[in-house]
DNA sequence: TGTCTATGTTGACGTCTATCGATACAGGTG
DNA sequence: CACCTGTATCGATAGACGTCAACATAGACA
């Protein structure tokens, strides 16, 4: 908590889409796994799973929080988790008026998808 | 071995690959959520990942503990990280004489991967 | 039998996290 | 300006989680 200095989105947004081999190609170094666990953590509780796909299979991959806000805990709680994913580079957030807007990351998508390719090599 | 019915593990492998479409489809159900999240937690530690890599990329998908476990942590904390990966039905394990192996579960893999698919009327 | 190695389990401890109520902030409307 | 609505932050708390040392268990071998 105190060592949040700076908030990085965009980065590990990058480095989540750049970092990793698929999970059979060879063993994760640990700076690998430290990097693709921080996204499958981030998807690892219900509630953000929820609200995630909410937004991801909204029209134009993209939502109003008041549209994906009923998954049954409170405002803050609802808030919290969104940052958490925002955080995670799988979300990204953008104020219009009085509504806040939340939208996929579709390269983070993709990489974590190729990280869960099975590769020929190993089947 | 005993046939203890305590661990419904491949329960939990056969729910997981069968739960969920993908992520972009339309919004999770609670239940969905609850069943996909277990997964995504289960591989949302560093530690967790390296092991779940390093069987996935043994070859014949399955391997030793004595060849996966130099990972960093005392041997009980990798004990504990490979019980929870096969509580989450991502592996499975045998032992043979001496040592015990385990295995990926390909299904599961695949299943994941699939919730990561980004569907055409999502993009 | 006894001993050695490989792996799992237990119990404890510190840290992280999900959740909430209260409150603050931002933007629209009157 | 004041007021209302939507969203974020703060502070507190209960529970989950990762880690280890100590101990237990299973199989191989003499």
């Amino acid at each position: 908590m105190s060592n949040t200095k700076v908030l990085p989105l965009l980065d590990a947004g990058d480095a989540v889409a750049a970092c990793c081999p698929p999970l059979t190609e060879r063993p994760f170094t640990a700076e690998e796994a430290e990097t693709a666990a921080r996204m499958f953590k981030a998807l690892g509780d219900p509630v953000r799973l929820r609200l995630f796909s909410a937004v991801a299979s909204h029209e134009g991959g993209e939502a109003c929080v008041c549209d994906i806000s009923d998954v049954g805990v409170s405002q803050p709680t609802v808030s919290h988790h969104l940052k958490k994913l925002k955080e995670a580079g799988l979300l990204s957030s953008e104020r219009r008026g009085t509504w806040v807007y939340y939208r996929v990351e579709p390269s983070v998508l993709a990489a974590m998808g190729k990280l869960l390719t099975i590769t020929p090599a190993a089947a």
